[in-house]
DNA sequence: ATACGATGTTCCAACTATCGGAATACCTGC
DNA sequence: GCAGGTATTCCGATAGTTGGAACATCGTAT
């Protein structure tokens, strides 16, 4: 493994957290760099236009570069902007906070978000992550991904608890998913955030792959079961409505299967996508 | 300068604007590098969470990573949120395309937009980027920073054209800021796209310092010279509007100011922002 | 079914770029 | 002016990178 690379990535990850610009001693500290060493690093990221160096006292800051990059990547598969007018329709309709996540690894990212009006102790952030076992918009892409149980645990890895109420147990998990399966949408009753439950649906492309989920938070005050199935109803035909946007056909946009996984031709093509 | 680091940064760079995932071969014959090498670097940008290889295939494609970073980029000033309502406005109010710039080195980065109903043939996506010398928002920057020649030269290098109407001597761009200096907002007349024109002004944040601008793109046929007034006024009061959103006092919101450079009270400390 | 070409991955010795201590330059505050 | 802290430069030792070659794997043509 390049080290040298690795070591500048970091730099650059450490650099984007920091609130302010910095300097290079705290950039060499903070990694448990030489001095000189976090000196050329930083001049290599200036000179790649990753990151700026401010001429009047030298410090430094990442550059809008990452912006720039980070666009691109969201805007290759643009479900976000093509999802985003039935984000907008059940935040209207449902007056809760409403968001799109896509699974990467053992995590959801938030592609986008609308607010609730009346703000929910579920704190999340364009661009944050959670685990996927602990919420709702996580368990149904992984429910619509029809894992067996080898396979789950390789993608998930340990499922770490976050809240009393998070499955660490592989099996009670796979259940959890086959329940999700069967009534078309996931559930979290505060796995994440204690006082935070939610509901999520799976978003299908025109192939019938799942590439993303609705997920809606809804203060656990709110969420009795009666009240969960409703929101868990305008959810599923939330994201049945995205996913025939995205082109999947109406039959396929469920989570809900008669045929287990057999049914995913996936012929795997070492070919240029 | 590390070159390991360089590679790295350049293919991830590649990477992230390719359409599908790549192909290590690919990625190898684009950039010039060994399979071995190629393999190691992508290895590495795996390793550390930057790119994911698909298990099938073993082809690359950017991770999140990137999206993730560039919102926190973006969010670290959190000028675009603030700005944001009053960018809905003047859309609303215009009908025009309006969007929301900041200045790094010698171009302008659109943090955000709002597209008019009536398409113009602007085309700019967010997290795009233009020479700043040829927008109009770019121009209300420069105009902001009271450059001088040396310093302007400097900041933005030769001055390349991009249609025929683009300014490519500094001492007439020098001039054109003056004159958006003294009217209070910067106009392009079809110098980066032909047939566009528009019109900007800066947004300064609590301290006094142009920190963004707002821009609107207008189609030729609608930039008489009283049209082009009329609309640079309503972009000059959003901006207005818009800083002291971010803090700054009525008095300082303005480009216009009787006394030149004096008054920049930037001590340059060489101390932690 | 077999052979072939193209590709992904591993290995290793030569080499060169990186590392980090030390010296220098610079700034700031006392 | 001096002391403390920091950015930058320098350079020899070293360790990490490099790229060719071998091997494994896959898709396809024969």
């Amino acid at each position: 493994m390049d080290s040298t690379l690795a070591k500048g990535l970091a730099v650059l990850d450490w650099l984007v957290r920091q609130p302010g610009e910095c300097r290079l001693v705290d950039v060499a500290r903070a990694l448990g760099l030489a001095r000189s060493n976090a000196h050329r690093t930083l001049q290599t990221l200036v000179a790649c236009g990753w990151a700026v160096q401010n001429g009047d006292n030298s410090n430094y800051r990442p550059s809008l570069r990452l912006f720039e990059l980070g666009t691109l990547v969201e805007a290759a598969s643009d479900t976000r902007g093509l999802v985003r007018p039935h984000l907008a329709a059940l935040a209207q309709a449902s007056g809760e906070t409403i968001h799109l996540t896509v699974l990467e690894g053992p995590q959801v990212v938030y592609l986008d978000k609308f607010d609730s009006p009346l703000p929910v102790a579920a704190y999340s952030r364009i661009g944050g992550r959670a685990p996927a076992h602990c919420v709702a918009s996580g368990k149904a892409l992984l429910a619509a991904q029809w894992l067996d149980l080898p396979g789950l645990q390789n993608l998930l890895g340990d499922l770490q608890a976050h809240t009393p109420h998070s499955i660490t147990d592989p099996r009670a998990l796979q259940a959890d998913l086959q329940r999700a399966r069967l009534r078309g949408w996931a559930e979290n009753r505060e796995e994440w955030r204690l006082g935070v439950c939610g509901v999520g649906a799976p978003v299908f492309d025109a192939r019938g792959v799942p590439v993303a989920a609705v997920g809606m938070s809804v203060p656990a005050i709110r969420f009795s079961r009666a009240q969960a199935r409703a929101l868990g109803e305008q959810v599923v035909t939330s994201a049945r409505d995205a996913s025939q946007m995205l082109g999947c056909r109406p039959a396929l946009a469920t989570l809900m299967r008669t045929t287990s996984q057999s049914i995913d031709p996936n012929p795997s093509k070492r070919k240029q996508a």
